[in-house]
RNA sequence: GGGCGAAUACCAGAGUGGCCAAAUGGGGCAGACUGUAAAUCUGCUGGUUUAUACCUUCGGUGGUUCGAAUCCAUCUUCGCCCA
């Protein structure tokens, strides 16, 4: 049987470094689960492998997007698991990496097919969002899929946002799309998990933001400072330099504010994994594949 | 030596007699989550295991008042001004 091994946990515990080592010993590829390392002209804030790295073994989905396309959980599953096709033809064994924890979710669950929503519906809808307000979407949800509207957090308005759109061009409820089952791969999966005390963790991250910014972190920002609106550019790291080209905020509170944030956002993660009851503990894998 | 101003919860900072365990922001903590998820959203943050409840808080002490973070006296510390 293939078998794909999961490595993920909080943003600069090592999981790049634990991959690389992984399928270099098992001779394969890894596959990145990264929702910011997989768009191209960012790698210093999404800290993506460096060049010697990347020649180590062969990785995915890493760089492979401009910045304006549109991406999500469900291309990812799809993507991922075209890739593990190719790479299982001639191994056994695939590596999946990140810390995305909807592209993790995605690809060893699956997520319900969805319809694409086109461009000129979600245009129109969020025009009239805009005319009509927060109250006027909640309305127009309650109306076309009250089981959906007793279930979000209204307050959470993209979520109503994109439940609307959904029934726009699905023509049914979004309740009735949202199965939430969890789907059977042909191949196995080990997930594992890295776990590190969160004085350490924090340690690391702060440490890798003073490195990210002695690497040209400003410059990078600065490149795509243009394009701030973009999805993709919505990131820690690149938020708070933004602010500080704008004047709003000093260089200083702006690096002070990455570091913060992104020990939020590694509390976010481990917050989601914690629920997950298929994680191991990732020295297992270590020992597994270093001691065996 | 004299004059004025300030002292509020982890920090900053509102509040100037009851509606104050005390606005707001920051920070911290906890959580939600199936479609741009490094996104988006929520709760808690004096104590009492629960609380529309009780207790202890607004620099110290002593007063005034039915009632004080708020008024008075005094002390302490800090800032500014005149000598």
């Amino acid at each position: 049987m293939k078998r794909a091994i999961v490595i993920t946990g909080p943003t600069a515990s090592g999981k790049s470094a634990l991959a690389i080592e992984v399928a270099r010993r098992l001779d394969t590829h890894i596959i990145s689960a990264d929702s910011r390392q997989i768009y191209r002209g960012i790698p210093i804030v999404t800290a993506v492998p460096t060049r010697e790295e990347l020649a180590i073994v062969p990785h995915h989905l890493i760089e492979v997007l401009p910045l304006d396309a549109y991406y999500s959980a469900s291309q990812f599953e799809q993507q991922a698991l075209r890739l593990c096709d190719e790479i299982f033809a001639d191994r056994d064994t695939v590596v999946v990496c990140g810390g995305s924890m909807m592209y993790i979710d995605a690809f060893c669950n699956g997520i319900d097919p969805l319809p694409t929503v086109p461009d000129d519906i979600r245009r129109q809808l969020s025009a009239l969002h805009a005319a009509n307000g927060n109250d006027w979407l909640l309305e127009r949800l309650r109306e076309l899929d009250p089981v959906y509207y007793e279930q979000v957090d209204r307050n959470n308005i993209k979520r109503v946002f994109h439940a609307v759109e959904i029934i726009m061009t699905a023509g049914c409820p979004y309740s009735e799309l949202r199965t939430g089952r969890k789907v059977e791969r042909n191949f196995e999966i080990e997930k594992y998990y890295i776990d590190m005390p969160r004085t350490l963790l924090f340690d690391r991250i702060n440490a890798r933001v003073d490195a990210m910014v002695a690497n040209g972190l400003e410059e990078e920002a600065r490149t795509v400072y243009s394009q701030r609106g973009l999805n993709s550019l919505n990131t820690v790291g690149l938020k708070e330099m933004f602010a500080y080209f704008d004047g709003t905020m000093d260089r200083v509170t702006a690096i002070e504010r990455i570091k913060k944030n992104t020990r939020v956002y590694a509390k976010k993660q481990m917050t989601w994994f914690a629920r997950d009851k298929e994680l191991l503990d990732a020295t297992l894998l270590r020992k597994k594949i270093f001691n065996g």
